[in-house]
DNA sequence: TATTGTTATACTCTATAACTATA
DNA sequence: TATAGTTATAGAGTATAACAATA
């Protein structure tokens, strides 16, 4: 370092850069495994949120996912066509959508978990119980408090 | 949820997950302030590491950031027509090229700190110290611990 | 042959904005 | 007019692979 040197901050410091770099590699490594089911972690996000909660509108999982209803658009139509989710029109209001499964994309929900859980060892496998739920409570806090804050999404 | 549903493990546990969904929306938030100023993401992370560490080869750089070094090349070549940075021939080894910042470059990297830790405080101010410190110790450690087992990028 | 870097190509991810159809 | 959703467009971010120059 030179001493001359404004501090800029300490540019080590940053909670930011260290999360997105390493959200990066463990995305990265996600993705070559979900590669070898024809998945990205996109799709990976959408099939996981409708595992749980069948038949939802396009827009609520844009929502619970924070992206914006133009990307779910995208997203579910590769879904469609890999054969993995339906989309169907709602009965009662002529604009609506509804997303679901396919029995094939249920089924394979649970093997692409499997490959959650080896790529979540892989980083996180060394640390300690309560370590790990403590990163997992400050996590869901920031979605939960930006949840609350943030402006709807488009 | 379904009682006769296979569990897929804890689809709500995985830390990946939360890990990836938080990263995306701190990144997302950066890349707001830093397009004030007309920097990506990326080009910051590559100023931030020039500023502590002049005079780099590129895929000295690339191994810093756990990037290949073609990817560097390219954000190289916009900070470059930006005039962040510089890329010298080695006088010693033909092949290699050296990066560095410009005056402006060197000026800017505080601007874009203070950018930064306004982002952070958005996102993690409501952490106590040892909070966020334990959360930066759990996350350079991973880094840590994956760059040590990690093979060669490319 | 091995290494340094660049370039060509290709995809994913995501946004913004315009548009369509319905309410 | 407002809302649900789709589509068009664009750009960031990144990888892989082929290539050129040098060692």
């Amino acid at each position: 370092m030179r001493p001359d040197m404004p501090t800029a901050s300490d540019l080590s410091s940053h909670l930011g850069y260290w999360l997105r770099y390493v959200s990066n590699h463990v995305s990265h490594a996600f993705a070559l495994k979900l590669g070898s089911c024809d998945v990205t972690v996109a799709e990976w996000a959408i099939l996981r949120e409708l595992y749980g909660d069948d038949h939802r509108a396009p827009s609520h999982v844009a929502h619970k996912l924070g992206l914006t209803r133009g990307a779910i658009s995208k997203l579910a139509d590769r879904l469609i066509a890999k054969g993995l989710a339906t989309r169907t029109a709602s009965a009662s209001d002529g604009r609506a959508q509804t997303l679901a499964l396919t029995a094939g994309g249920r089924r394979l929900v649970p093997k692409l978990a499997a490959l959650a859980d080896r790529n979540d060892a892989e980083f996180f496998g060394h640390l300690g119980p309560k370590q790990r739920s403590a990163v997992e409570r400050i996590l869901k806090e920031i979605v939960r408090i930006r949840g609350l804050k943030s402006t709807p999404i488009d």
